[in-house]
DNA sequence: CCCGTGACTGCATAAGTATGCAGGATTGAC
DNA sequence: GTCAATCCTGCATACTTATGCAGTCACGGG
């Protein structure tokens, strides 16, 4: 084999580089692909932005806003939207009996001490309907932004319920 | 007054502009700047990417990524490193009493009642080098993820001790 | 009224990021 | 070994975003 033993290259480097910048994004400030290629050639990988790019895309990585600029951010699961979404869809299977809304205000009815949960779930959806919950602790009540809101709400909170699972 | 009522233009406009980018983004797919454009043109606002792009950088939006590419999100306030860090000062100071390491373990010692908070902000502020924490009632275990780590976590918590207000 | 100041924006373009394509490496079947 | 299939990557370039500069407008002071 005469492959060099200092460089970390091949496709047997991809996982490795892949937790190097994981640990780059979370250790120090990243503003841009091309620090990430300086950062990762001094560790021995030497990549080129369009690998970069490819990697950041597939970690996930979250592009941020600060008062310097931009800057990369490890992935955030509660930002994971699919996943989110099976959760509240779980959530609502699994836990609640009802839902009714009067006016502005959902009320969802739910298995005895599941409320926090079924309210987490909804909270995390971030929809843009919702203003905030609170959840007791068999009842969570949804404040909805707006009567056409709440409409929405509700609509879209029934087809979860129907969706085949 | 000569100005077009349909149009909404000028300094005034800059914050209704900004609400609905916020409402754009949480209400749907937004992949780039232009589609921001094309939907805020569709709402008479009038305006061009670069203003987009400042607009965007002003309101702090996150940039993720998804399996069909990237797009724009709302803020979220456990992310804003800075707000994040000043939480986590507020309860070091407020509520630690001890904070001891053993090995790969910190132990940080809390007034009664307080250790959740305290671990929620340590959790919150994402360091490098910490794993993961559990807090019971008056006592966060923090887990690091090496020895190097553990050490650099524990100066990094005395430096928030010491630090003036 | 005239001027200075500051906020806001567009234009043009620089800066940064994503991707089609092709080549090299590795694996597994035969 | 040979071949095909797959993975990974760089190159070149298309696409997207950020920004220096200059112009407009509103406001307040003189």
């Amino acid at each position: 084999m005469s492959a060099n033993a200092t460089r970390l290259v091949g496709p047997a480097a991809k996982p490795a580089r892949h937790r190097a910048i994981l640990s780059l994004v979370r250790g120090g400030i990243i503003r841009t692909q091309e620090d990430l290629v300086a950062e990762l050639h001094r560790r021995r990988f030497p990549v080129t932005q369009a690998t970069v790019s490819r990697d950041i895309r597939e970690l996930g990585l979250l592009r941020v806003h600060d008062d310097a600029g931009s800057r990369y951010m490890a992935p955030v699961a509660e930002l994971d939207v699919e996943q989110t979404m099976q959760r509240l869809r779980n959530a609502i299977r699994e836990h609640v009996q009802a839902i009714e809304f009067v006016d502005l205000l959902g009320i969802v009815h739910t298995a005895p001490g599941c409320a926090p949960l079924v309210g987490g779930a909804l909270d995390g959806s971030r929809f843009e309907e919702v203003a905030g919950t609170i959840a007791g602790d068999d009842t969570v009540l949804v404040i909805a932004r707006s009567r056409p809101a709440a409409q929405r709400l509700l609509l879209r909170l029934n087809s979860i319920t129907e969706e085949e699972g």
